[in-house]
This record gives C-alpha cells, structure tokens and sequence, in this order.
DNA sequence: CATTTCTTTGCAACTGACTGTCATCTGGCG
DNA sequence: CGCCAGATGACAGTCAGTTGCAAAGAAATG
C-alpha cells in the first residue's frame, strides 16, 4: 500500500485505524457515508471509533487524499481522489452515483465567471436524476 | 399582495406570521438564511417563532414558492421563486450571491444524463470563487 | 357576530451529523 | 525497547433543523 508511503511522507503516523479506513476507501467502488465507513471499518476491527473515522475523513479531506461530496437530503459522502476531476449524476431512487466529465462545461463555467469578474475556487455540479423507462 | 391569494387558492392559510415572513421573501435582493430571516420577521412582530419560520420555509419550498439552496459550509439560504432558472456564484470571501444563467450549460447537462439512460429531475451548478484582483 | 372545526403557533425537547474535550494509549524515532 | 507527541475511544457539546403538544387563531358555518 504505497498510499501509506506518501501519507507518511506528509507527516502522517499510519496508526491501525487509519490502515483500516484507508483500506476501505481505496478498495471501494461506491461512495460511502461515514457511517457505512465506520460499520466497515468495525468489521475489521471492533474497536474503532464513530469520531476516530469523522476525523480521519477532515484530514484525509484537508490533505486532498479524498474528496468529501454533501449531496442533496444527506450526510456527506466520500470518494478516493485519485483519477482526475469529474461532477455526478445522482439516481434519486437508489442513491447511485455516476461520475461524469464535461470539459465544455469547466470552460463555460470558468468563461461565466470570468465574465463576473470571478476566479473560480472549485465549483459544484450534481445533477439529479431518474433512470429513463427505456419500454 | 397577490401572493397571498395565490397561496389561499392553494389552500394555504394566511396567518399573521406567514404574512410577516412572505413580506419579507417578497421584499428582499438577498439569499437570506433562516436564522437572518426569524431576525427580521421579529423586528416586525416579537412573537415569532425560529420553529415557524422554519416550518414556514418548508412549506413555502415544498409549495415551489421558493427556493432553498444549502451552499457549502453554511445553513440553507432562500430565495423568492419569481422569475425563472438560474444558478449561483458565490464570493468565498463575502458570502454574496451572483446569480447567472446559461442555457448552453444546462444542454450540455441534458445531453450527459441522457447518454447515461437518465432524465434530469434538478440539478445544481454553483461555482465557489474570488473577486479577481483587478490592480 | 358567535360557534365550531381544523390548522398553526410557540415552546421545549429531540434528532442527525458532526466537533471538541480529555484521560489513556501507541506509532515510530532514537 | 523506551519515550512522548500525536492519536484514540468514550462521551459531552454544537449546530441546523424537526417534532410533540397544549394553547391560540383561521376561516367556514350558523
């Protein structure tokens, strides 16, 4: 796990239930809340605790290792940053999230902001969704 | 106030404090928060209730009378529903809300959720920026 | 107007999602 | 290994919003 390599490297100490959360995010496909992360993460190991991952996931966050996502009528969600910037599609019936990517819409926005006299910081794009009846 | 009789035909019933606060939604630029909103109601009538302006936003949002919009960091901000679409540049620094439009933006939205089998129901676009130094 | 019915209100207690405090524990350098 | 700054688990506190309830108030009706 060279994840843990450049965590170290950063000044990090890669304690048992950091190895453990780490191991979650990097493994998983989906994008977990930090209850579903902390329910994981006890079957690991039982001892590990609700704040120990809300805090792990602030210093993972503020060390740009992971990406936190508020999206709509829920808690936060998290996804492993690695791979480059993408916005989401959100199935509003099962909670699904589908990543996407639109170059022309990152120019737009910067153009938009520009316009208004703006530098954009970083930006937010979710669109929320039902799948198609394709019958 | 033609609004009110809108909401009545709705069969919403005007009280004094709803009247105090749509007054409020109907008069001001701004994307005030809950809290901002209790403060004016009560420089108007001291008996009002947060729970009532609360409970008050709500039915409004659910009514489509206005918007909420739960930007990074903070509590929900309305905005009367007059007018049509737009989404938010919002200043880091200040707080303050711009609001733009762009239907380019939104068919791009459109053609993406359509080519991965979705219809959009809502969506979200806000871009988090600084005033760009113009010395 | 007075009555009746049903809704809304103010208050206070509660909830969910975190964040902070603190005594104890531990990773990793020396 | 021994040390100790930094991390942990347990739990109290915060923040934004929601809910239960008895009292007050709309508005439909007599």
């Amino acid at each position: 796990m060279d994840y843990e390599k450049e965590l170290r490297r950063r000044g990090v100490r890669i304690t048992r239930p950091r190895r453990i959360i780490l191991g979650i995010l990097s493994e998983t496909e989906d994008h977990p809340d930090a209850l579903e992360i902390f329910r994981r993460a006890v079957a690991v190991d039982s001892s590990i605790s609700l704040s120990t991952v809300y805090r792990t996931m602030k210093l993972l966050g503020d060390l740009g290792a992971i990406h936190r996502h508020a999206f709509e009528g829920g808690p936060s969600r998290f996804e492993h940053a690695s791979g480059d910037h993408h916005d989401h599609l959100i199935d509003i019936e099962s909670g699904d999230v589908i990543e996407f990517k639109s170059d022309r819409i990152e120019q737009l926005q910067n153009e938009i902001a520009h316009a208004l006299g703006y530098d954009i910081v970083h930006h937010r794009l979710e669109l929320y969704g039902r799948k198609r009846r394709t019958g």
